[in-house]
DNA sequence: TCGTTATATTTAGCTGACTAACTAATAACA
DNA sequence: TGTTATTAGTTAGTCAGCTAAATATAACGA
């Protein structure tokens, strides 16, 4: 299929972000680090020490893999785990110091995928986009086959 | 990060991508069908008897996961593959009976995702928004991190 | 003609995603 | 207080994606 010949909004959608994805995972795979794991960085540099459920939410993937992950992740010495004071279900994650230098480190990543993808879009461009995107946000969360976290739902 | 007070077009771009792909997966795992298998159905369906090479360049996945993902939809009785006449390197992929059926099926399901997405989209809004998809792929292409398929760098 | 290089597919191993089932801890209830 | 229900995290299994290496075949050039 040639993307620019295609009848169907959904599938331009599927192909922008299918390269997407393969371009992150190109430009993440010079930098030490798997793509799974910027955004647990990310979160976690926000709000450290949060609990498993509450990252799991935050990141919309099932506390399943986020077990996994985090495994991988303290294994290599990014994050550490520890049992919550007041109840002995929970485990909360802490960025390790290496696991902040890594996440510092990543900054300009998200400038250089930024530039990469919208370098030659106008303000006004961008504005509307991001209107667009949103407005797709809005339906799929409608939808409601996948819920969103908490906090987004409350909008 | 709540997606409506996001910075980064990027990041919003990335958000609405995975609960895209989670909505799509929610809407396939009630139709016997794995998310991965319509695009190659699709493509057949185009095509029939494509080599397993053309086949991974028009879906833009590798060699090694086209195999593993015909293993399984072979197993299924969804395709058939055949050795070529002329090279026995090359392996001819066929849509079955089932296979087939299956794809006829499915056409509803891209209409569902179509509207879905965007039934509150003005056509000026789709019109624009297509516009920006495409131009965003394009800076994505320019990069050159993953290189397109060929009929579309010729474009 | 024969050795080298290129090509198509496969295999092994890994990551990130899911589901279902499991385990242990906690909360709710009678 | 004891039982039942719920919760947080884990484990096992599967799929889709990648890379690197392996295998068989084809093309090429001396």
């Amino acid at each position: 299929m040639d993307i620019h010949q295609a009848e169907s909004l959904d599938l331009v959608f599927k192909h922008v972000a299918k390269l997407h994805k393969q371009t992150v995972h190109a430009l993440l795979s010079g930098k030490g680090i798997y793509p799974g794991q910027p955004p647990v960085l990310r979160a976690l540099a926000e709000r450290d020490g949060q609990s498993q459920k509450e990252l799991a939410e935050k990141l919309q993937i099932t506390p399943a893999t986020l077990t996994v992950m985090l495994g991988r992740m303290e294994k290599n010495g990014l994050v550490e785990r520890r049992p919550d004071d007041a109840d002995q279900r929970v485990s909360r994650v802490y960025l390790s110091a290496k696991g902040r230098l890594k996440h510092d480190e990543l900054s300009s990543f998200m400038y250089e995928m930024e530039a990469l993808c919208f370098a030659n879009f106008t303000m006004e461009e961008r504005i509307v986009f991001r209107r667009l995107l949103l407005q797709m946000y809005d339906n799929l969360v409608r939808a409601d086959l996948k819920p969103p976290k908490p906090d987004e739902a409350q909008q």
